[in-house]
Parts: C-alpha cells; sequence; structure tokens
DNA sequence: CCACAACCTGACCATCCGGTCAATAAAAAA
DNA sequence: TTTTTTATTGACCGGATGGTCAGGTTGTGG
C-alpha cells in the first residue's frame, strides 16, 4: 500500500454540492485503496484517510462497504463503453480496431485504479456484477462481433475468430493498467513515458492489424 | 468463493513424507482460496476446511498467512520460467513464439489459480515478489529479448519492439486464466471445451505469428 | 519395550474492522 | 429569528481473524 498523499480537495463550490464533492472524494479514495489492496484488504478506515474524512462520514453517504465498491466498479464499465465509439461507425477495420485500441491504451493509463478493480473483481468470480457481465457486456460483444464478421465478409480482413480478437484487444490494453507495476519495474522502476506510451500503442496496432490482415 | 469439494487426498504413502504430503494439500488449498477471494480475503479457517485439516495444523506447517501465501505465489513463477524452455533452441520465431504460447496457454487452463494470485500479487504492488521481478524476472525478459532481436536481425521476422510483444504474449495468454469467469459468462455459462482450447491457441497464433511477420 | 521426536488439535486471546448511534453543528427553509 | 433538514463525528459494539499454546497422539530408532 502505497502512503502517497490524499486525494486532493477541490475547490468548494456552491454549498448544495457538498453531497456531490464528498461523494466524488471518497469514491476516487476508495477506487485506489481497493485497486491496490482488493476488496477484502481495503478498510473503510484507510479509504476515509485517504479522503481525508472521517469514517463515520463514509458510512453517511455510503450505507455499506460494499455499496462503495459497488459504485467504483460500475465506474469503470461505463468508461470501458463509452470507449465502444471508437469501434461503431468505423469504414473499415484498421481505422475501427486502431481507434479501440487508441482509446483503451488511453483508459488505461488514465484510470489504473479502476481496471484494477475489475480484474480483481472478475477473477474473484464476479460476485457483485455477474449480471452486468450476463447482460450488457454480453450484448455489447455480441454487437461488436457482428461488425468485425462483416469486415470479414467485406474482405476487409483475415477470417480470425472476432471474439479471440476482442479477447485479446481487451488483454492487451488492460495489461499496462494491471501489471503497470510489473511493467515499470522493468523499465528501470520508471513509469513509462509519454514517448513510450506512445510506441506502445504503435506496437500493438501495428502487429494487432497485421496480424488480422487489415493493413 | 466457490462452495466446491476440498482438495482431493492422495494416498498416504510412506509415513515419512506426512510432512511433504500435507503441505501439498495445504498449498493447494491456499492457492484456489488466495485466488479467489485474495490475499486479505482469504482466511486460514477456509483454507483450513479446503484442505480437510484443523486451522491449527496450518501453522504447525507454515509459521504465517504471509508465508503461505509467498509460497504460493513462487510456485507459478516457477512453472512459467520453466515454459521458457520452448522459447530457446528454437530455429525460428514461428516454433519459438508458437510453442511458448502453446505452453502458456497450456499452463493458463491447468494453473488457472497461480496465476491469478500472480496477477493480484502485481496489481497490489508486487508487496512480497519485488525481487523476483527485479532479478529473476528481469534477467529472462532481457534473455528473451536478446533472442527475438536476433531473429530479427537475421531477418526472419518484422522489426517489431521485442519488449512490447512480450507483454503481448504475457497479456494474452494470462487473460484466459486470470479472465476465465468472464470467458465463461460470454461462453454460454460453459468452461471451454477441449476444441475450444485448441481453436484459442490457434488463432493466437495465427495473429501474433502473421503479426510480427513470422508466417 | 522405551524414549524421543514429529505431528496433531481444541481452546483461547488480543486485535482489528465494519457498522451504529446519539449528540452537535451547519445550512436552508419558513 | 425560528424551524427543519442535512451534514458531521467521537465513542462504542459485536463478530471475525491471525496466531498461540499446552497437552495429547502417533511413529520410529535404539
Amino acid at each position: 500500500m502505497t502512503k502517497s498523499a490524499q486525494v486532493s480537495r477541490i475547490r468548494p463550490g456552491r454549498r448544495t454540492d457538498i453531497r456531490r464533492e464528498n461523494e466524488r472524494l471518497i469514491l476516487d479514495a476508495a477506487e485506489k485503496v481497493f485497486a491496490e489492496a482488493g476488496f477484502g484488504g481495503a478498510t473503510m478506515q484507510l479509504i476515509a484517510d485517504m479522503a481525508g474524512l472521517p469514517k463515520a462520514n463514509l458510512h453517511y453517504y455510503f450505507a455499506t462497504k460494499e455499496d462503495l465498491y459497488r459504485r467504483v466498479v460500475s465506474q469503470i464499465f461505463e468508461i470501458w463503453l463509452d470507449a465502444a465509439a471508437s469501434f461503431d461507425n468505423a469504414p473499415d477495420p484498421a481505422t475501427g480496431i486502431g481507434a479501440y485500441i487508441d482509446a483503451k491504451m488511453d483508459i488505461s493509463r488514465t484510470h489504473p485504479h479502476g481496471s484494477k478493480v475489475w480484474a480483481t473483481e472478475v477473477m474473484h468470480g464476479a460476485p457483485v456484477i455477474q449480471d452486468y457481465l450476463e447482460t450488457t457486456l454480453k450484448h455489447w460483444t455480441d454487437g461488436r462481433i457482428a461488425v468485425i464478421q462483416r469486415w470479414i465478409d467485406k474482405g476487409q480482413m483475415a477470417p480470425v475468430d472476432p471474439r479471440h480478437l476482442l479477447y485479446m484487444l481487451w488483454a492487451t490494453t488492460q495489461h499496462y493498467a494491471d501489471f503497470g507495476h510489473q511493467i515499470e519495474t522493468l523499465n528501470a522502476g520508471q513509469p513509462l513515458s509519454d514517448r513510450q506510451w506512445a510506441e506502445v500503442k504503435a506496437s500493438v496496432k501495428t502487429i494487432i492489424l497485421r496480424g488480422i490482415g487489415a493493413v
């Protein structure tokens, strides 16, 4: 657990959004703590300290630890779904998948904590988001598979299994968030620079797009 | 947490290997529980129940929960290192990387728990295996990068960044263990069949090997 | 058979953690 | 200003958990 500084407080704003602001403060702290310690390892006290609020205050805004956790998991899921926009309306696989890789890599860089929380949740058997997997994610996946299949049918890319391609995209992009610590350690202990992130995106796109015969 | 049956007991064997056998029993149970609940969520009582031993007996063989955990993490690491054999002495990238993908996919299928424990450990900042990352893993990685670079220099594959290729191999193969639950849910709730595993291996090899210009 | 070592385990303890609550303060409404 | 709603927080509680230990059992070497 990193003993880093607590989540920075933003400007007070009008007194009416006390609720929204404190919820934001708590959610940000919770995302970080859940990512670094897991659900079982995280404590409300730790989250409270990082948010700069007394523990009892957390329970005023979020009834239980699980409620708070559920909210954190939902957030990253929404963000990922939005990245789907890159996929649709693309004229060809190189454009669509290329943009999707860019979008997901950007998310891995800007929301590494959320990605880790999601990964842990799934690894534990998705106890609180099983319904998401069965409904929203399933529909989303089916839709994207149809898009890819259309590209294949039109001869715009090689006839690879669309599902396994999707999994490869998820695995590769999220790896840079979930295994960020390992990557950093193998990078002389330094976080990837702007330039290195650009190189990663280029490398991944090159290999995958050539791999599916889309270039 | 799956309330599945406890780890099956093997034959008694000679009285002298009581120690080895019980350690095996405990380690197998621990691997599963740590994978499904995380370090913080796992309890010694749960591990004991799954191993079919009283809790106090666990502490007879493993002083602390952390000792037990450390042993579990080390195991999967050793197994992965062994898969490196596929890499070396290969005449060309298609053979070497193809065999490595096969080996790592097989491990994802046979040791999904260990893979999850490793993933969680790294996501939490590698509190107990940081030294592995900095020494063994770093050296292993450097060695493999050299092998790949040699292939590139000999014109046997496209000039892709060897490091990012390695990360893609790790990400993709381990995804099928770490996100096995998600994959199963998207597969109508059914675990992948023998045939589906074969298809995955084929798909992954096809895309990556073509992606690096090795076929 | 004896003595010693290895193994086993129920009962116990100190600590920690999620959650509650009552009392108070601060805003907003009246 | 008075009333009502919303936000704040220290103190507390019940339950769970990692770990201990003393006394017992089993197996083995002499």
